[in-house]
DNA sequence: TATTAATGTCAATTATGTTTTACATTTGTT
DNA sequence: AACAAATGTAAAACATAATTGACATTAATA
């Protein structure tokens, strides 16, 4: 799975902080999340979408070996 | 968090056990999500989604207390 | 260059997702 | 009623997500 959260906070031009913030989570989840060390849950992918008003599998993407 | 597997399911005229053969999870996991004793990972609710066709944001839905 | 903001990373711990096996219950069909 | 298919459930084990706190590194700016 990969995704493009640090692109879609560069729009909004938002901190991972802040991103974390906003979703209450912490900063260091948003981080590992963002680098790809692991797959958040699907409440987390909704809320991060929903923060960048995209749809999920726009933020979210499958990749061949999920 | 709330989804309606369920429905989708009808929808499609498929089996838990199908849908779970289709996305290479156990048919308790099917069953676990559906019945919203835990929350599935982002990985899984894209491969639900796909399968029936609709977007991760009409298959699962965030509530009030996510 | 010095300072601050932002990001990366690590270790330890807790919480949650997922699998497996197995059996019980419900629903549909003959 | 009997049988089969589908669904519900439970416990144990394992894998992964998420938190916390702390510190290192990089980027931005005065």
């Amino acid at each position: 799975m990969k995704n493009n959260i640090r692109v879609q906070r560069a729009i909004k031009n938002i901190t991972q902080a802040e991103l974390a913030d906003m979703i209450q989570v912490s900063r260091q989840t948003i981080n590992t999340i963002e680098s790809g060390k692991y797959v958040p849950s699907t409440v987390l992918a909704l809320k991060i979408a929903r923060v960048f008003e995209k749809p999920v599998e726009e933020v979210f993407e499958l990749e061949e070996d999920d």
